[in-house]
RNA sequence: GGUCACGUAGCUCAACUGGAUAGAGCACCUGGCUACGAACCAGGAGGUUUGGGGUUCGACUCCCUACGUGACCA
């Protein structure tokens, strides 16, 4: 398609230089799709070359389209409206493409020339709670961009950083041995990362009805805030973790440990994975030798009080804080060290963060210090920035409660799914696993399709509601589509019609021609979606695909098709319309069932 | 106070990076299952692209400005 698209604009190219003797490099050329109420697969835009041609826009298409209808083979047609030439494809040249298609494997790289050597960094999960519905943008997110560089022929490694350390941590601790008394996830009952994140709320309501009595006893809300014993007892506690002491140490394996089995449940769950693990407790202490190394080459300077800074004014920022005065890091600090660590582990002339937008100044901040150090990978470096995800009642709070968790969040789109499967009749003839295995399949394609189809970037609402819709613009629809194609084919394979494509076939219907062309713009689906970092694309292309080849089903006959060359025709149009939806929707995360 | 995003149909989102009459889904109305799976398809209604100015053959897109929302930096 892309290769078509090309060989028009040179074709165009050429002919401009026949016709009005003028030399319009191929390049310079618009081209586009035709909008659909106009006949034709491209349009050039003719409005630019008046200028340079010194005649009309009508006149210059008309000219070209002539010029190109008697030239070139693959242009059987052409209209020229207003400013716009709209030319026509040749049914032999969308046999062409389709045979083409059939031939090669859909799960080819495709060739974009994009970086080889990938690090996509996600997920990323402080371990003192369980995940909720932010952490599952990030999860897909990360997991998808992951698929579609693979889908591009990148190697690529999936990288979580875990936040294993902190006071974060300790509050859940501290909690844990006022209040636990022992508690374990098998004795509760409860899930490993639900059971920690239970006494990190425990901590929060201890710890503010502290600060109330602070404060009733006329201690401003500031000092309260610092010297509530719960507190001041969570910072003793990270000190003694900081110095090895054996008992935190132990109690912060163990809770930790639990936290880890949690999440690996959500994870399979989720369908997410990650080849490497990186902990901060083993890199809180990378990025001072940075820090060392930025002194020596005059690129950071020290304050009187020790403290060292690196001044980004020119940059249009200002200065920033890199190591404390009494010699500890600050986060700055740690990414310094691990953006070192990991450039040694992989070589990566890529690293993705999928990291929320609210981190946009500190990633910024973080390149241009790299970059200022005169650090190679500072370029590669590509924050995956991502909007969050607001509830119809507001922004998401944890100490408000109005957080989705994950894990209900799961259950609950696949209770919707499994009621919805009932009420249409579709569960005769699985077993009680399979209809399960069904029902985890459709409500987990509705939430990615859900949180991946919309623009990354941007700030997206979350209604539980739609979130569930199996119907219209959703990751159902689309596996919908293939599951009713795999039931086509598996009637072709008994009917003993063979998916091929025959020299029997000289015209094709209007819809047949619109989904060879939307089969044929799968890698320029997938090198935007790559080079923009954005799963939406395929999402969106995904959809398109399928839309368009309903409306093919409805308008045209395949297996009842009388034609026996235009009947196996269809069936191999469908089957590789059924292994282009299955791609995409892998290169999103979500898997596409055979029946549903 | 400063920096950066975002603002498109009642709601949720698109718009090939400056091109034609701004498209989908949901919700609402109408029609289509005795040819292959109706979780589908076709049609209707719904828009001053937040307001105002500018750039040009042409602006949702670029620039200026006001307003609104959000995040971050001190």
């Amino acid at each position: 398609m892309q290769q078509l698209e090309q060989d028009l604009k040179a074709a165009l190219s050429a002919a401009i230089q026949q016709v009005f003797g003028a030399a319009v490099p191929a390049e310079q050329l618009t081209i586009q799709p035709t909008r659909k109420d106009f006949a034709g697969t491209f349009t050039l835009v003719t409005f630019p070359l008046t200028k340079a041609l010194g005649k009309g826009p009508e006149q210059i298409g008309q000219a070209l389209g002539e010029w190109l209808q008697a030239n070139e083979p693959r242009v059987n047609g052409f209209n020229v409206v207003k400013g716009f030439l709209n030319l026509e494809i040749a049914d032999a040249e969308w046999l062409r493409l389709l045979r083409q298609l059939r031939a090669q494997d859909i799960a080819a790289p495709v060739q974009t020339g994009g970086p080889q050597r990938v690090v996509v960094e996600y997920s990323s999960p402080n371990t003192n709670k369980p995940l909720h519905l932010g952490h599952l943008r990030n999860n897909f997110l990360g997991y998808s961009v992951a698929e579609i560089l693979k889908a591009t022929g990148a190697t690529v490694t999936k990288a979580n950083l875990v936040n294993d350390r902190g006071i974060h941590i300790c509050k859940s601790m501290l909690a844990y041995q006022q209040y636990g008394q022992g508690e374990t996830p098998q004795s509760a009952g409860i899930k490993g990362d639900h059971l920690i994140g239970k006494y990190y709320v425990l901590f929060e309501k201890h710890y503010r009805e502290q600060i109330k009595q602070l404060e009733a006893e006329g201690v401003s809300n500031e000092v309260a805030k610092r010297e509530a014993p719960l507190m001041r007892h969570a910072q003793e506690m990270l000190q003694a973790w900081e110095a090895g002491d054996e008992e935190v140490v132990s109690l912060w394996r163990q809770m930790n440990g639990w936290v880890y089995e949690g999440f690996n449940d959500t994870y399979q769950r989720i369908g997410v994975d990650f080849d490497k693990f990186y902990y901060e407790s083993e890199t809180y202490l990378l990025g001072k030798e940075r820090v060392e190394e930025g002194l020596a080459k005059g690129v950071f300077f020290r304050k009187d009080d020790g403290s060292v800074w690196v001044d980004l004014t020119d940059e249009g920022l200002d200065q920033k804080l890199l190591l404390r005065a009494d010699g500890t890091s600050v986060y700055m600090t740690q990414d310094l060290g691990t953006a070192e660590l990991k450039y040694q582990d992989y070589q990566y002339d890529s690293s993705v963060y999928v990291i929320a937008d609210e981190q946009n100044y500190h990633m910024q901040v973080l390149k241009l210090v790299l970059k200022k150090l005169g650090k190679p990978y500072a370029d590669a470096i590509y924050h995956l920035s991502y909007g969050m995800v607001d509830l119809p009642s507001g922004k998401m709070k944890s100490r408000e409660g109005t957080v989705v968790d994950a894990d209900e969040l799961v259950q609950e789109v696949t209770d919707a799914a499994k009621q919805t499967t009932a009420e249409l009749g579709k569960i005769e003839g699985l077993s009680e696993q399979e209809a399960n295995q069904l029902f985890h399949t459709l409500g987990l394609g509705a939430l990615k399709y859900y949180l991946l189809k919309v623009d990354p970037k941007k700030r997206m609402l979350f209604d539980p509601n739609e979130s569930v819709q199996l119907q219209g613009h959703t990751g159902p629809f689309i596996q919908y589509t293939h599951a009713r194609i795999s039931q086509l084919r598996r009637k072709a394979a008994e009917m003993g019609i063979r998916p091929e494509l025959t020299e029997g076939v000289a015209t094709l219907h209007e819809t047949e021609r619109d989904v060879v062309q939307a089969l044929a713009s799968y890698a320029s689906a997938v090198a935007e979606a790559a080079r923009t970092y954005s799963p939406a694309v395929i999402a969106q292309y995904a959809y398109d695909l399928a839309k368009t080849y309903n409306r093919f089903y409805t308008e045209v006959p395949v297996l009842p098709e009388p034609d026996a060359a235009k009947r196996s025709l269809r069936v191999a149009l469908s089957a590789q319309v059924a292994d282009t939806l299955r791609q995409s929707l892998k290169l999103l995360g979500i898997t596409a069932p055979e029946r549903m």
